[in-house]
RNA sequence: GCCGCGUUCGUCUAGGGGUCUAGGACGCCGGCCUUUCACGCCGGUAACACGGGUUCAAAUCCCGUACGCGGUACCA
């Protein structure tokens, strides 16, 4: 049987980083094995949905290059909000065959039960109002009459679930732990545990992976499969990612350390995709060799179920920020000029490729976010606007403009402008002052970039050009003076 | 509270009875390279939660404790 994975997340909100993690899973499992991966929309809950998070969802996930087989945006019926009629046929199927029945508890009656630290169990349904305590006529007059119901499945009386998740092994959990769970709501829509049952069924889905907060209510849907006649499929629960320091990854938490926990974040803050992907795979998953830096493609070829690690992962941005250097190498200065233009011609106007290109190729390997071109780097397009003052203090000394000075004219002399001249030319102006070439090339890069940081000084004069150097040594000369 | 899952360097992890004086990566710290900052290279720091078993032998198997996380909804 082919392999059918879905990601099933709820358009409750933007698409979480963990979100992701939990599809890039599927994704990567079902390419693996040359099966199908769909997303599902689980909209069930008509309080907590949000407009635009299903296409939030979905052009993330693109983003991530995370390519959908079958999915609602593609004409699939993959909206559970359209599916409502489905999911009362299954649950009448329970109620015919005694698995499920009809409660009418009001909110108040349930919170009333519940401060009495009880569950919806096998001895509290006997004291609630529902089909195992109302007369079945009783029962049938209310509903007809619409009075406001819900059906709940009947968990049995005595046994232990087990089954065998693909990640965590054997798992048990005696039934008598279990609620009674609401199956079908007063609103009419099914709850999550029913509708992912019919649906996982229904689509055909061989393996189920998701986040490990669902490994408690597994049971409950092992028992729903049972109760319909079906046979389960192969449950997976995944790690759950945690904050740095150890405790759920919140939108509080997070920002507060400066982790984005949208996945548009990421995208907007500049991270590659390859990176963010490479990051989150190897959060939970390990390859049996000691590679570390994967393109999609390779993740794809490598993944297995039975690699994902049990325990949970923290979030570590450093470790995103060293993938999303090692991707921008990888990516190459063409990609990365061509992810970048748009940026680069918002900051400074129009620029030549070329020129961008060839300061990609003096900057590339130094970069850890594409940003930093238009921050760390602006001055390869415009005038720096101020010395760095630390710099000034340290570099500047009393006979730097001078010497600056005198290196411009060199520059406006020299006939090929290429780093090797400009180098043998500071280096011979040096010489002919009786002062070390350091005492030139500090206060050269002071005054061409503001920094007293980045590539080869003389590299970075070529890509410049005579022009600019000239002109901005002139000025730092007359600006910082002596 | 109850139920479930987990626990190897600060972090991600390898390892699944002897090859472990526990390996790799990020970070951190040194050094080399370089009259900048990086990159690169070399080196260093640093971990089997605790207690009992089982065994000739346990990081690896079993039990308990502690701690962490999840669940305990007409949310997913």
């Amino acid at each position: 049987m082919s392999v059918r994975v879905r990601f099933a997340p709820s358009p409750t909100g933007y698409l979480h980083i963990g979100g992701l993690r939990t599809a890039l899973f599927c994704y990567l499992f079902a390419r693996s094995q040359g099966g199908t991966f769909l997303l599902r929309l689980e909209d069930t809950d008509r309080s907590r949905f949000v407009a635009d998070a299903e296409e939030d969802i979905t052009t993330c996930l693109e983003w991530a290059g995370l390519v959908i087989d079958e999915g609602p945006h593609l004409g699939a019926d993959y909206r559970q909000s359209a599916r409502t009629a489905l999911y009362r046929q299954y649950a009448k199927q329970l109620l015919d065959v005694g698995r499920a029945y009809y409660a009418f508890d009001t909110p108040e009656a349930l919170r009333e039960m519940r401060g009495k630290g009880r569950t919806y169990d096998r001895e509290t349904r006997h004291k609630m109002r529902n089909a195992f305590t109302l007369p079945e006529h009783a029962v049938q007059a209310w509903i007809v009459a619409g009075r406001p119901h819900v059906v709940r499945m009947r968990i049995p009386e005595r046994n232990t679930v087990r089954f065998t998740d693909a990640v965590k092994g054997p798992v048990a959990f005696p039934v008598h732990g279990l609620d009674d769970q609401v199956i079908i709501k007063s609103d009419g829509q099914p709850t999550y545990h029913l509708a992912n049952v019919v649906d996982d069924h229904l689509m055909g889905i061989t393996h189920v992976i998701r986040g490990e907060e669902w490994l408690s209510s597994t049971p409950k849907h092992i028992l729903l499969y049972n109760a319909l006649g079906w046979e389960p499929p192969v449950m997976a629960h995944l790690p759950l990612i945690l904050s740095p320091h150890g405790g759920k990854l919140s939108k509080r938490s997070a920002a507060r350390l400066g982790i984005p926990v949208n996945v548009r974040d990421y995208r907007q803050q500049g991270y590659e995709p390859e990176a963010l992907v490479n990051f989150l795979a190897l959060l939970g998953w390990h390859p049996d060799t000691a590679q570390e830096v994967f393109s999609r493609e390779a993740l794809e070829q490598a993944f297995t179920l039975d690699r994902v690690a049990p325990s949970p992962a923290r979030f570590d941005l450093d470790k995103l920020r060293w993938f999303n250097q090692q991707h921008l190498r990888l990516l190459g200065p063409d990609e990365v000029s061509r992810r970048i233009r748009a940026q680069v011609q918002a900051s400074f106007g129009a620029v030549d490729p070329a020129y961008l290109l060839r300061v990609l190729a003096v900057v590339g390997a130094r970069m850890v976010l594409r940003k930093e071109i238009i921050t760390t780097y602006a001055y390869f397009f415009r005038d720096p606007e101020e010395y760095e003052p630390r710099g000034v203090k340290k570099r500047w000394k009393a006979d730097s403009a001078g010497l600056v000075r005198a290196y411009a004219d060199t520059l406006e002399q020299v006939e090929a402008f290429d780093a090797g001249v400009l180098e043998t030319a500071l280096r011979d102006l040096a010489a002919a002052r009786n002062v070390g070439a350091g005492r030139v090339i500090h206060p050269v890069r002071l005054a061409a970039s503001g920094t007293t940081a980045g590539p080869s000084l003389f590299e970075m004069l070529e890509v410049l050009g005579r022009e600019c150097c000239a002109q901005r040594l002139r000025r730092a000369a007359q600006v910082l003076g002596t």
